[in-house]
Formats: structure tokens, sequence, C-alpha cells
DNA sequence: TATCTTATGAGAGTAACTTTCATTTAAGAG
DNA sequence: CTCTTAAATGAAAGTTACTCTCATAAGATA
């Protein structure tokens, strides 16, 4: 009854490191909404974790990333590539982001919310995100490729890619956050602009 | 016959300031180009355009903004608006676009190709200009607005401009540039993106 | 010429990284 | 269980982008 016959590829090294991770993750945000971004230096966030410094950066590449990385792209493409190819890839990302959201703990969902917000609102952190957005064009050029059978450089395929991820970033603007979270409406919108933009991009 | 009739609304002031600041720009640009961009530190393109660091600063809040400050966008927001209403703002814009570039001098053009270069090969710079652009979806949505009479919050306005300004960045992949300055084609694929845009969207 | 405002430079300080090296700690073989 | 090996950590020193303060110089104005 217990968990024992579950696949265990945790050694220890690996269970103590993803520990650490987390408490610099933890703590870090902790203390960006005690005392904000800016505020908070990396040898505070270190020392609340107790870890060294130089640990804090063999974990997280730059202050930054503490923020990005959330694993919420990753996991909505793989749910992405999931849908039946009888879904339009526009449909077919609608589904996945909803189904993305259920896999989230009330917990974890609070706390995407928060990085989100501190990543709106911060502009290092924000021109990092745009950053990421304009990769993703390129990981939604590769699934639709994959998806419509074309090559990912298709012009046609990377300007419906582009598209997709403009008419998000559109509706992720300075009104969808405030206050510290993300507010609740924001996939609201994400998916109201899908849909918005759905009936009018070609079939390919 | 010479230019004394000219509108001078520049005191010996701005002048000094103006020259002060186009030979940081261009040191920069020179001190990047031979030793990369990394490698350049302010204190060097300081030295080179014989000023003290501080002065750096005074003009340039960032060594980033060096290389992120060509004027096109603003011209080219300005030749959009400049637009009959006539067209749809996808075929204004890419006659805005073609009428920028004409504005510029070869060795503007030149300038221009070798900074964008830049931006899209040093990450940090890089997610600069998508931040950029993100604020560019902004500035297209109040475009497109005044263009077509409705509210730049219109979801199908936001929408619009956030597609066309996705399917630009599509097209400014890794492909663009190439050995440190944009390929002649850049702009020819810009405006590919748009044309095979402009049937696909509504017509707002 | 005298005054007032603005640009500049010098210098000190902060904080995000980077690199190197010695030390600890887990993994794996016998 | 022990020895060896590989990986994780910490300490420390260095680099650089950026900030702040204050004294000085230089252009604008009367």
């Amino acid at each position: 009854m217990t968990d024992v016959d579950l696949p265990q590829p945790t050694s220890l090294r690996e269970r103590k490191k993803a520990r650490t991770r987390a408490a610099i993750r933890e703590h870090a945000l902790r203390l960006f909404r005690e005392h904000g971004y800016d505020a908070t230096t990396v040898e505070q966030i270190a020392a609340a974790a107790e870890v060294s410094p130089s640990t804090f950066f063999r974990y997280f590449p730059t202050k930054e990333d503490v923020v990005l990385q959330d694993g919420f792209d990753d996991r909505m493409f793989e749910a992405f590539d999931r849908q039946p190819p009888s879904l339009t890839p526009i449909a077919a990302l609608r589904v996945a982001m909803r189904e993305t959201i259920a896999t989230f703990t009330p917990a974890e969902w609070a706390e995407f919310q928060e990085m989100a917000a501190i990543g709106m609102s911060v502009p290092e952190v924000r021109a990092r995100m745009m950053d990421e957005m304009s990769r993703m064009i390129e990981t939604a050029a590769d699934a639709v490729a994959k998806r419509t059978g074309r090559s990912p450089t298709d012009l046609a395929v990377r300007v419906y890619a582009g598209a997709v991820i403009g008419a998000i970033m559109a509706v992720m603007g300075p009104e969808a956050y405030s206050e510290g979270t993300v507010d609740a409406e924001a996939f609201g919108r994400i998916d109201g602009a899908l849909a918005v933009l759905e009936p009018s991009l070609p079939e390919l």
C-alpha cells in the first residue's frame, strides 16, 4: 500500500539536489515577496537556504532564473503533442493549456502565479520572459510542423506559430497582473485570444 | 545656398551632447566589432570616446542600450501613421517599412544592420530586443485602434496587433543574421511574412 | 561681467556573477 | 565494510556593470 513499488530513480544524491533546489526557490520567493526582488540579494537567498552563494549559482545560472524556471511550458508542449491530429493546432493548444493547468497542485499554482507576477513587474525578468516567448515560437513551429506534416521552416508554418504566440503576448500585458499576483482571468484571456484567432488563420 | 535659413534649434550645448552621444556609439560599435560585445568593457568604450565612465552612463542607462537605440521603430510608426486610412493596417505597415528603410543613409543602414546582428547574438541584448517587441504590440494596438476607430483594449485589436508582431518575430530567428551582419533578405522575409498573414486576418 | 544652470569627472560603494582550489560526501568495486 | 573514485560544496579573490555624491568646469542668461 506504500509507494515502495513505484519506480524510484532517485538516488540519495538526486534527492538531496532536488531538496536543495526547492529550498533555494522557496526561500527566494519568500524573500522576494517580503522585501521585493531588487532588494533581495543572492547572498541573502543563499543564507536563508543554508547554502553558499557559489552553490546558488550552481543551481541557477542567474538570479532571474529562479523566477523563470516554472515547468509550465514543458508540460504544456507535452500535453500539446498528446492531442489527436484531428484538432487544429490552436484547438490542440487550448486543450493542452487546460489540461496543463489541471495538473498543477494548488500550491504549485500559487507559486506559479507569484513568479509570473514578479516576472511581469521586474524589467530584467520581464525581458527574459519575452525572450522565452520568442523561443517558444520555435517550439510552436516545430509542433505545428509535426502536426501538419510540413517543414518547421515553411513560411506559412512560422507565421502561424508566430501569430499564435504573438496573440498570447498581446493579452499578457500590464493588465494581466496586479498586486503581486497574476489575476485569475489571465488564462481566460489567453483562451479568448486564441478563440478570436482560430477562425482567422488558414487551415494550413 | 547654405543651410543658414534652416531651423537650427541646436544650441552649442545640444550640439556637443549630440556629438558626445555619437562618439560613444561609434567607438562602442567599433570595439564590439573588433573584440566582441562581452569582451568590451564600458571603461574601454568611455576611454575610447574620451569621456568618463560616469558620463557613459549618463548617455546610455545600460551597456545594452548602446546597441538598442536605433531610431528605426519610431520612424516607422510615424510613417505608419501617415498612411491613408484606405489601406488595411498590414498594408500600411508594409508601405511604412519600405518608406522607413528608404530614409536611411547607407552609413546609417550599415550601422543598423551591425547593431541588429549584435542584438540577435548576445543573449542579454536579444532579451531586451524581444521585450521591445512586446512593447511594440502596445504601440501597434494603439495604431490599429486609431486606424479602425476601435478601442486599443478591444480583444480583436490586440489579437490583430499581437499576430502581426508575432509573425515578424517568427522570421527574425537565428537564420536572419550571420557573420556579424544582418543579411539583406531580412526585411524581405518580414515583408513575406506580412504578405502571408494579410489575407488571413479579419478585416477588423 | 556676474549669476545661474547644466554637464562632467573623480572616487567610493554595491551586487551579480566567475574562477580556482581545497574539502567533504555519496557511489561503486572488491 | 573499506578503499577508490566522482560529484557536490564552500571559501576566497577577482571582474564588471551600475549607482551615488560632491566638487569643478563650462555654456546660457541677464
